[in-house]
DNA sequence: AGCACGCCGACT
DNA sequence: GTCGGCGTGCTC
């Protein structure tokens, strides 16, 4: 027998092994240990290649055949369904299957065989056997040791180990294999115990649902009775309680006897929507992210793959659980960037999802206060269903938000401010009052850039070319580039002339924070950014700190406008509303609104209206005017028409071609090569 | 990605 | 005269 093998190398594709009879035959999907070049390394059987000659000699020209190792499961490791998603993304975006595989699976099981079960090989007489060795006149061919092993076989199924401790060599079994009086079958050593499939109910409801919660709900479940795929757009505005709907639907695919697959944009969300479901389905509930360790992930591999777990909720390489009988698919926050991999394989989450829904036949819902232009333009061409939640849960208001020109500010108090005084005065009144604050800055550092006063050169990156942002720190001042991560010190001199005078322009949330720490005395305020979490777990202790009210503001990046919510923020500022406008991404607008209408959100969930202040330079601009709104409708339909207009998505298909080379020349002709 | 083969500097 | 630098290229 021959078979297609996906290798995790990049570029190569699957190669074709030879498997010894002695081995039985494996599974599509199953691990198989193979040599490649000098190495022995893991990889997945993705075909069975029929055994007629000419078919296969094809596919490999040259290369002399080698042969299989070692079979690392008995049964499919990688559901069939998983299969075919891993390798519509290896053909859609261009990476070896091998490669989506690698993505795909538990840490611990591409790397070495770290495997909870172990596999044993089992050797059963045939039909053809038995009858050889029940009329003996047809024995003459066998060998006297094949003789004997057929004897043993004949009294029960034996290890491939058991018979070889018997003196049956695996040469001897090989032999009855290709004879056909033997076969082998290959079996888990520590059998799943058998768990029936019981599926808990949501506990009591803790409030009930608005008619409009309850049409939408009504709506998608009659989409999940019987297995079909369809995708549905839920558009709900923040606080329009999607997650109670996501449960509720769960529940009632769960009853169906099918399961529910849930991604959130961030490891960090994971723990918030684990929660949520766990109350309600109990340990039933797994949960998939790159932030377990390697042991978790496995372990909840296996789970997840034995059948034991109903819910699956985790990042995007979730949608790669080997769950099986999908019902629902459910994309939360389906507009955010995160779903999209960066690396190889360049895959993107949603779209995955939906392509599993469609190998699933479930229903794949994608949410969003602020849906992707793409998603909305199938909703509203009716390639998507679209349902809407239009009021907020117990029709708590949306914040008030106010926008302040920054242009007039600056005239008035000088160039250096950095809060305007609306924001000062709400900071000072929301902590005098015990209230809680947001301030939202999405740069980090103190400074964005230094500039030389005598010949004003700007110091740049030397390996990336982009302008070092100021640092503060214990030991000084340092400048560090975003990009690679290259740091230095702050020189005393440019470079460039020897001037001394250096200064510092631009400012990010270490000076946010400065500010506020001078302006609020004694206040408790804390800074979120990828510098003050980078150690594990201290992004979760921060945000955990201040939703026990032991903060009164938090400053950071646009990880506090995600996710998390915190009743008793009144108050939420956006220092540069246009941070991000400027970059040259057709999207830059798209990502400007959904940023500014999530943090907009974040003011006033418990029983206190919310104020947002949005400090911008730029405050007629149509992403800054709309999202103060919450007016999506007119977003979508302003933005659409510049897209229509430019020629960008969702009306054409963008290809990102990435040239990288040695030097700018060698990169300038490929690029010229490949342009031709 | 690994790992080998392969052609030019600092050591016994 | 060898050990070893990592530059190119292949892996069923």
């Amino acid at each position: 027998v021959r078979v297609r093998v996906a290798v995790p190398v990049p570029r190569l594709d699957a190669l074709t092994y030879d498997v010894p009879p002695v081995l039985g035959v494996p599974a599509l999907g199953a691990r198989v240990r193979v040599p490649l070049g000098g190495r022995t390394i893991t990889g997945v059987v993705c075909a069975h290649e029929a055994d007629n000659g000419d078919a296969s000699d094809a596919v490999v020209a040259g290369a002399a055949i080698k042969a299989i190792r070692e079979i690392l499961d008995p049964e499919p490791f990688i559901p069939a369904e998983v299969m075919r998603v891993a390798e519509w993304a290896s053909t859609y975006y261009l990476s070896g299957l091998g490669e989506v595989l690698a993505a795909a699976l538990p840490p611990a099981a591409r790397s070495a065989r770290v495997d909870a079960h172990k596999t044993v090989r089992l050797v059963e007489i045939t039909e053809e056997g038995r009858s050889y060795v029940e009329r003996s006149a047809e024995r003459p061919r066998l060998s006297a040791a094949q003789l004997r092993g057929l004897g043993l076989l004949a009294v029960s199924d034996l290890s491939v180990a058991h018979l070889a401790q018997q003196g049956i060599s695996g040469a001897v079994v090989t032999r009855l294999v290709s004879k056909g009086l033997a076969s082998i079958r290959l079996q888990r050593v520590e059998r799943s115990p058998f768990r029936d499939r019981v599926f808990a109910g949501v506990t009591t409801s803790p409030r009930a649902l608005t008619t409009e919660q309850s049409s939408v709900l009504e709506a998608m479940a009659a989409w999940t009775t019987t297995p079909a795929f369809r995708v549905a757009l839920l558009h709900g505005v923040t606080g329009s309680g999607k997650s109670e709907l996501y449960l509720r639907l769960a529940d009632r695919v769960l009853a169906e006897q099918r399961r529910v697959l849930v991604l959130v944009p961030e490891i960090g969300l994971t723990s918030a929507m684990a929660e949520l479901f766990r109350v309600a389905f109990g340990d039933r509930v797994a949960v998939q992210h790159s932030g377990l360790s390697a042991g978790e992930r496995h372990d909840q591999w296996h789970r997840i793959r034995d059948g034991s777990v109903d819910v699956v909720i985790g990042t995007r390489s979730a949608v790669f659980a080997p769950l099986t009988d999908l019902g629902l698919i459910v994309v939360d926050e389906e507009h955010d960037a995160s779903y999209k991999q960066d690396e190889s394989p360049r895959y993107h989450g949603r779209d995955l999802a939906i392509v599993r829904g469609q190998c699933a036949g479930a229903l794949v819902v994608l949410g969003s206060a602020t849906p992707s232009l793409e998603s909305y333009r199938h909703a509203t061409t009716g390639k998507y269903a679209l349902l809407t939640l239009q009021r907020r849960v117990l029709d708590r208001p949306l914040a008030q938000v106010e926008i302040v020109d920054m242009r007039a500010e600056y005239a008035r108090e000088g160039p250096d401010v950095v809060l305007s005084q609306a924001l000062r005065n709400g900071l000072l009144a929301r902590v005098a009052s015990g209230e809680q604050a947001m301030v939202l800055l999405n740069r980090r550092g103190l400074a964005t850039t230094v500039v030389c006063r005598q010949c004003t050169a700007t110091i740049e990156c030397p390996r990336c070319s982009v302008s070092l942002v100021v640092h503060g720190g214990r030991s000084g001042r340092r400048l560090r580039c975003h990009y690679c991560d290259w740091s230095v010190p702050v020189p005393g001199a440019c470079a460039a002339c020897g001037g001394v005078y250096l200064e510092l322009t631009g400012f990010g949330t270490e000076r946010v924070e400065e500010e506020i720490r001078a302006l609020l005395p004694g206040a408790r305020v804390a800074r979120v950014d990828r510098d003050t979490v980078a150690r594990k777990g201290a992004l979760d202790d921060r945000l955990r700190a201040f939703a026990r009210r032991e903060l009164d503001v938090l400053v950071g990046t646009q990880m506090i406008a995600k996710g998390h919510d915190f009743p008793a923020v009144t108050l939420v500022g956006v220092v540069s509303a246009d941070v991000g406008l400027g970059v040259a991404d057709f999207r830059a607008a798209e990502r400007t609104f959904q940023l500014l209408t999530q943090v907009a959100g974040r003011a006033g969930r418990g029983d206190q209206r919310g104020t947002a202040i949005v400090q911008t330079l730029y405050p007629h601009h149509y992403s800054i005017e709309f999202a103060c709104q919450q007016n999506y409708g007119a977003f979508v339909h302003r933005e659409l028409s510049f897209r229509r207009d430019m020629g960008y998505p969702p009306f054409v298909a963008l290809v990102n071609i990435v040239i990288r080379a040695k030097s700018e020349g060698l990169a300038l002709a490929h690029a010229a090569d490949l342009g031709a």
